[in-house]
DNA sequence: CTTGTGACTTGACACAGTGTCAATTGACAT
DNA sequence: ATGTCAATTGACACTGTGTCAAGTCACAAG
């Protein structure tokens, strides 16, 4: 009920978050943590039962500050699924620099602790979700590709979209993150798009 | 000098091997492997100064068992760009899952650790000079798609051969090696291939 | 037969980081 | 005055890595 300063969790949160984009994920302990947030690293656990809770917390506030949901759901108010495949691909290209710290926190810790893994790939499942209604979408325009069935389609854009391939990409080869969107586009059109396709979808 | 039982530390090296690929590299420790090699923790560090150390030594080791080097030499004798772009996914995708549990912990202590860091990055550079290769026997056929430059192309397959992406499709997907194989290569073959080209390098 | 030397063992300890516990403080509410 | 809740203080357990000192044991050379 009292409060004295704005929320203790919410402070926690802050500084997690604080702390994790500055340092890429990278040996962010949970003393630091409470110093920045200004109360003992016991207190923490009063909040938060382990390092993990915390973490997933911290995706949670960051999604919400973020709203990453709004982003996605734009993506699927495109017409074609052309459009929709390119409006998914810029929505959540561009959020993963933004969650990249945590993101490297929580990937860190999925091989030894069982929650962490499991929020991970609850993450992961969503995006998943967006990358299956894209190819969805495509097929339904008779655009994708006899290449792929659209489970194998969503495998490939899933793994392509990956966080892995997006810190490969811009942080080990450089490129700068307008590069890394366009050719992810180009690369997607590239792979799912029917060869000689051009729109059926009128007909039906 | 003496030796008493086959080479303490290719004992060791064998230990880790074999705990490092049963468990896919995770939660292997130093009592583990020093058990399983039959001698103490502490004679561990009288062969190996850390864990880094050990788990590098261990890489090496088993690209000496299983000749890395000759698999990859062999894809550098294919004939045309077509074919040795092939070969070379043949050869390092049919390599990663051999690699996997020690790849796996050396990846993990990457973030932490200087030297591991080191390590990897050393071994994905000689494997980037065979993406490298490939790219380029490719473009001397006049075969490498213009909507890449040679050094976009390699990023492209250095990051599409990458460990996590193999791990993503067969380990999370659940897909047969057979169908990553094949799939890499048509994926390949549709990224970097020149859309309407038919092999030009004869006129040459 | 003694004296090394080298490889290994035993047991103890330092250090970092997470997580726990008990006792205490201080503020605010009844 | 009493209770309650959030937080503090200080101590401690646990895991895993890495270090150190002293001791054992076998084999080799004088």
């Amino acid at each position: 009920m009292a409060v004295g300063a704005p929320e203790t969790r919410t402070r926690i949160l802050k500084a997690a978050l604080a702390l994790l984009e500055a340092s890429q994920g990278k040996g962010v302990r949970m003393t630091d943590i409470a110093k920045r947030a200004g109360i003992t690293r016991q207190a923490l656990y009063l909040h938060f039962h382990t390092r993990a809770a915390l973490l997933i917390a911290t995706t949670y506030y960051l999604d919400e500050l973020k709203g990453v949901e709004e982003r996605l759901v734009a993506s699927r108010t495109a017409q074609t699924g052309l459009e929709r495949l390119d409006a998914f691909i810029e929505a959540w290209g561009n959020y993963i620099p933004e969650i990249y710290g945590i993101a490297k926190a929580l990937l860190a810790m999925r091989d030894t602790d069982e929650a962490a893994a499991a929020a991970w790939d609850e993450r992961m499942q969503d995006m998943r979700e967006g990358c299956e209604a894209a190819v969805n979408a495509l097929n339904r325009d008779d655009m994708l590709s006899p290449d792929h069935s659209p489970d194998k389609a969503t495998d490939i854009l899933w793994t392509m979209l990956s966080v892995r391939n997006w810190e490969q990409l811009t942080i080990e080869c450089g490129w700068p993150q307008q590069k890394y969107i366009g050719t992810l586009k180009s690369l997607a059109r590239r792979i799912f798009v029917a060869e000689g396709a051009s729109r059926r979808s009128a007909d039906r």
